[in-house]
DNA sequence: CGGAAACTGAACCGGGCAGTTTATATTCGA
DNA sequence: TCGAATATAAACTGCCCGGTTCAGTTTCCG
């Protein structure tokens, strides 16, 4: 009723939880770190962290959530709607294969796929505040540059989601498997031209 | 040196136990299901099982790999590379999206990404009984496209690696976070449908 | 038939880890 | 300064589950 914004957040140590957990999160994983161990680099009980969250997922839930949020908008930063199509999903998609390999992104696939079934709110929350909204962001784009007539489009939509998936070409199924962990920016950008290509043949005004 | 083909196979009881994993692998995914619960239902005590394999692990791989086999075997099977390439295309864009959205593509992928770590090779077992030879295919067909003058590629790699990630345009992702859990046929007939018309714009001959 | 190999069952080990408790101490605001 | 809110340390509970052990039983084959 009173205190503004909170509702979760009662203790003066509430900050140095949420970073400790971010840091070990994002570096092991979900399954790959334990409660006591957030505790302990956050320089706090047991017994306080879980004043603040109810169990382990609740916290990894507001960590995720922040990040995808930090990470959406470091997306729509580098972005000049200004500027000619090809161009900006060319910077789109090397933004996008960035935090698809990075540490957080391949922990966030992690556990929403291997928590998902246990716990849906995890995934839900995950891709409405990251891919969700990237893809948002993507069709709106998109009309533009249909309204530009750079852009021939009949399903939004469709279109919004075959982009990103372009972009992952091969990469992410090698990442995931452990086929290749390591991808130098020589391939991602062969294969995020390669997307923005197709894209472009399949989109662009008058063949 | 005598018996014919029998490495790990050394007692009457080894096929039961693997259909148990089977059945119950595809069903609960691999964490999902305890070793006691398919050593139950295989009718095998525990002892016996762990005479056949080291571990839950290989295990796995095993039901695995003999799955992956067999839906890569489907798959290719209702392929007649007479046909005109987009027919083909949507054959086994369909065939693949079946395979992706089964219960046996799910947890596949769940166990690849959250044991992945600790287990690197399951995901290569997987990558390379299963999307690994759809991509040899795949190439092998497209080049056989080029040939019949109906496609125009310059790296079948990448195209062979568009063409399903394409496929699975948005739908793969609200599967694993269970955004979305059911698809209707209509649903994937338009993705695929959609697949296979930004792959023609890009990779079919004279523009 | 007789012995070896395969199988059983059920207890047992052990490690990991989320979450709780309790008795005590610190902080901070009124 | 006093008491309520907050924090602490560390032990403790409880669960899950993979893997082992072993003494005794069944199967199979020569």
């Amino acid at each position: 009723m009173n205190s503004p914004a909170a509702v979760i957040r009662k203790g003066r140590k509430f900050d140095q939880v949420l970073a400790s957990a971010r840091a070990l999160f994002m570096q092991h994983g979900f399954e790959g770190i334990g409660v006591d161990e957030i505790a302990r680099r956050a320089g706090v009980s047991k017994a306080t962290l879980y004043a603040y969250f109810p169990d382990k997922r609740h916290l990894f839930i507001e960590v995720a959530r922040a990040e995808c949020m930090i990470q959406a908008a470091q997306l729509e930063a580098g972005i000049d709607l200004e500027k000619p199509v090809p161009e900006v999903l060319g910077i789109v998609g090397r933004g996008f294969m960035e935090i698809v390999l990075s540490e957080f992104g391949r922990n966030m696939f992690r556990v929403c796929i291997s928590e998902g079934e246990r716990f849906p709110e995890l995934g839900r929350q995950f891709y409405e505040s990251g891919p969700g909204v990237m893809r948002e962001r993507m069709m709106h784009f998109l009309e533009l540059g249909v309204a530009r007539g750079e852009l021939e489009i009949d399903d939004f939509g469709l279109a919004a989601d075959q982009f990103p998936e372009l972009c992952k070409a091969g990469v992410f199924l090698r990442l995931v498997t452990g086929i290749q962990t390591e991808f130098t920016q020589g391939e991602i950008d062969h294969v995020v031209d390669g997307a923005v290509e197709t894209f472009m043949a399949r989109f662009g005004a008058h063949g």
